[in-house]
DNA sequence: CCAGTCATGTTTATGGCGTACACCTGGTGT
DNA sequence: ACACCAGGTGTACGCCATAAACATGACTGG
């Protein structure tokens, strides 16, 4: 049973979930390791973070870590929650501010700030991972935004994974790009431009050329903005149905909060003016007035 | 300039796109390493793959394969063209039956079960992956599935990028589970379920607490399903609006063909009567219909 | 027929990685 | 005085990709 802490999960989650009463050592401290390994991943990247250079940046032998990170794995899960407490929704407390869309829409963009900051959290893959507090804390954070809006549980989790995997796919994209920069020294267009040979080829391929002709390749949207628009579309009107199927009860279009039917007539859509006239501004504005910024 | 083969991306390209014409030796070729290569990677995933074993399967020494392909890297590239022609759409011929959301669909799931037979093919990360032909084939195949909308060309790519991300993130999601199950042996229900110690903490978050009593957790949504509904459900939003907004010559909702305003009344939503009926139809059973199989 | 060249496979070596294991060392409790 | 132990070290193993030099056999031009 007990094989070593190494393959032991549940020493995984006390070293997350730890308290923060550790006496200022002045040695190795697992504290330290764990900054010391945000900072080597920041500049590094995620294959650039080895136990041999952690050690090193601090001054201390590879073997050292050892006696206080049970590997590199559990290192790397500790790095994700520290990382994770350094937005506002980290904390145990939920803000609510907003209907639905607006909350979920804040926490997916945190996701990308995050990893904007931290890119290699994008590069982190493999299930199994404990989460730590802070990872939770978001988590819920994202969960309670949609939970509010009716829908059955398993399809409130399944919102909140789909739109945090989108995140992760389109930060994964930029990473790989900027990784392939550092390494090879020439950048994304550069590289692309010199590919001649694949590019004559591409000409039997009409839909390709056409677009490639109409400059679609040159001016490409911002796929973050791009994606998470069409995503939220899509789960506000799961939403929608959901409530026009719902004939009892309804629920608010806007916030998703119950609204009893009247007696006669026809049933109220929105459970106030305020979430009516957003319902309306929306519509006007074609909903994407803030992502566009040029 | 000439600084080998390993380093040299117009050599990828050269390989990529061979011409089928070798003579079948008896020793080593290109052809014999590519598919052991995925032999190896399909029982083993990405991980698995080292060219230590893929020599070893073939009774040669590890060298020996860099008289044929430059490297690891180009061996994967090679792999996954080698793979991509498995499916029907993989010629240059493209199908086009069906509405642009019949064919954008289509085109998700043969994405889908190609990955379902090779896992590995979500693992392949790194951006400056040189496509082979059938790979751009599978692409072009997208394109033009969308390119029939009239959505202008720089969101017809957005829209095909989206969905090949959102495929790619969910069939990897699949693949670390199964890595996990296979490396350790445990189950995925198992070993979380083995997690009492972290199930202990997440009590404080209320909506996890609630979600979790529900059984939101034990009866989750099909992953891939459902995100797939909603992002074509976006898609088709996004289409609608700018069909709207385009007031000369409209586009038919259904599948995009031009159809002209008449001079006078309003104007027409759809291209044909068989168009009207498929929108009709699909109002009616909520589309998702095919998608629900139990 | 011989010499030169080329394709193909092998050997050896370098530098990187995670981490198991035995060891040392200084402090603490008994 | 003693054992114990947490924390730091040094060595070693097995894995990886691949560079460089070398061996071999077939083919080719003279």
């Amino acid at each position: 049973m007990a094989r070593g802490k190494a393959e032991d999960p549940d020493h995984a989650v006390e070293l997350l979930w730890r308290e923060g009463g550790e006496k200022p050592r002045q040695g190795l401290s697992l504290d330290r390791i764990v900054r010391a390994g945000v900072e080597l991943a920041d500049a590094e990247g995620l294959g650039g973070l080895s136990m041999r250079k952690v050690a090193e940046r601090l001054g201390f032998t590879t073997m050292s870590l050892y006696r206080h990170v049970p590997g590199r794995d559990q290192l790397i899960d500790l790095m994700c929650d520290e990382v994770a407490g350094e937005t506002a929704s980290a904390g145990p407390v939920v803000r609510e501010e907003g209907d639905w869309r607006v909350r979920l829409e804040a926490c997916a963009r945190e996701g990308w700030e995050l990893r904007r900051g931290h890119p290699w959290l994008a590069e982190v893959r493999g299930g199994r991972h404990v989460p730590g507090p802070r990872t939770v804390a978001r988590y819920e954070q994202m969960l309670s935004a949609v939970a509010g809006t009716g829908l059955p549980p398993a399809e409130v989790i399944a919102v909140v994974g789909l739109v945090g995997r989108f995140v992760d796919s389109e930060a994964l994209l930029l990473v790989e790009s900027a990784e392939a920069e550092r390494r090879s020294g020439v950048s994304h267009e550069e590289w692309w431009g010199g590919r001649d040979t694949l590019f004559e080829r591409l000409y039997a391929y009409p839909t390709i050329t056409r677009l490639w002709e109409e400059g679609g390749f040159d001016r490409p949207e911002d796929t973050f903005e791009f994606g998470l628009a069409r995503l939220l579309d899509g789960i506000e009107l799961l939403i929608q149905k959901r409530y026009e199927s719902s004939d009892e009860t309804g629920l608010c279009v806007v916030c998703g909060t119950p609204v009893e039917r009247p007696a006669s007539g026809r049933p109220r859509e929105y459970c106030s003016a305020s979430c009516r006239q957003r319902a309306y501004r929306r519509r006007r504005t074609g909903r994407d007035g803030q992502s566009r910024e040029k």
